[in-house]
DNA sequence: TTTGTTATTGGACAAGCGTACAATAAGGAA
DNA sequence: TTCCTTATTGTACGCTTGTCCAATAACAAA
């Protein structure tokens, strides 16, 4: 007689964990925050709706380490692009742009997942605390390759509030972009990003100059 | 013997709507899209449930609904501060910006309705269209007022990318303003802003210069 | 006062939700 | 092979959800 078929496999918790990540992203993607359940990740998942709870907290647990996972992709891609540019903060600058305006960074499904973790903000501290640590983190490094800018062509700026002004457009122009891509296109927002980078070379912003606080 | 106490009030339809929008943005702010049901904004507007299913289609339509309203006061705010302001288009920018970062323009309960109604935007096409129109008018202005400053001072910009750039990055200072208060101030958010203009008037944006299409 | 319109109620209904928990079995260790 | 750990199942529970609809009554009009 054959060997029976195992009724379901095991797997180490961090596999099935990241199974059911990738099982929540498609739920929001598909059916929005509203329609995100155990139940619903559990039967995209073709696993038990009790197992969900064996691994996460509840929805909100697993919906802030989707934010988490996805989240490192991002900044992956991102860092590659830096890391593969041409010598000189400007090269790296430039094609941290273009990183940002083609997948996986502009990518309809990510605003969904963006959308969620946001609505979760407000009411989670632990929450909070995630979503600060991982803009310090993006805004720092904007910052440093402003301020590399500023250093190399020897001109005074605020870097701080430089980097805080040019990741709001980028993620302005990612969120529309993301919301509805036909009243705008990805090469108007690159040619707007790269405008800005322009003028900041250019001397531009001079009266975010004097230091803050 | 005294009269009867009325069991309940009757409103007209439009009354009795504005009181369920009302309860529906308190909804949102305190529970988030999660806890926004037709339940629970009946209970808030003190009704029976049943009474929502008559004036609305059901809790996408009100949240549309809440969003049409504040929106529209929203643009109410923005275009008195633009009406108050001093002769000149630039004069009148400025005043755009100053109210986009005072209430009620920023206020945190305003986040919580944008975000459900973001999260509707992809799956109705309703949705959609309301969102395409309100992003189209809201640009129209910015775009008009830095045309007119580009005349009054005969330089040349492409207004429309200008303008696009722009208020993404009044959005994107928005939303993290509103996410998150405690990392840039309101006063940051203004010094950049004002910047972005002083830029503008100096000349700024050459390479917006060239009409697109 | 009487009448008519309809805003409003309140309960019933099925479906879906999160959670808990005892039973099961997969797969590595010994 | 046998044993042990624990990932996984399946179900049952109580609660909330959206929707429906007949009954009710508030209020204007006549």
């Amino acid at each position: 007689m054959a060997a029976a078929e195992p009724r379901f496999t095991r797997d180490a918790p961090e596999i099935r964990k990241r199974k059911l990540i990738k099982a929540t992203a498609q739920c929001l993607a598909e059916l929005g925050h509203a329609g995100t359940s155990v139940r619903a990740v559990a039967a995209r998942a073709n696993v038990s709706p009790g197992l969900v709870a064996h691994h996460f907290k509840g929805i909100d647990d697993l919906i802030v380490a989707t934010y988490g996972h996805v989240g490192a992709r991002v900044a992956e891609a991102l860092t590659q692009a830096i890391e593969g540019a041409a010598d000189g903060p400007e090269s790296k600058l430039r094609a941290f742009i273009e990183a940002s305006f083609k997948p996986p960074v502009l990518d309809r499904d990510l605003l969904a997942i963006w959308l969620s973790f946001w609505s979760l903000v407000r009411r989670d501290p632990g929450v909070r605390k995630v979503h600060k640590k991982v803009y310090a983190d993006y805004r720092q490094r904007l910052e440093q390759l402003i301020a590399d800018i500023a250093r190399t062509r020897c001109f005074g700026i605020d870097a701080h509030l430089a980097a805080l002004g040019f990741t709001a457009m980028l993620d302005g122009l990612w969120l529309e972009l993301c919301l509805d891509p036909t009243t705008f296109s990805r090469e108007d927002a690159l040619r707007i990003a790269h405008a800005w980078i322009d003028d900041l070379v250019a001397g531009g912003f001079r009266a975010l100059t004097v230091r803050r606080r």
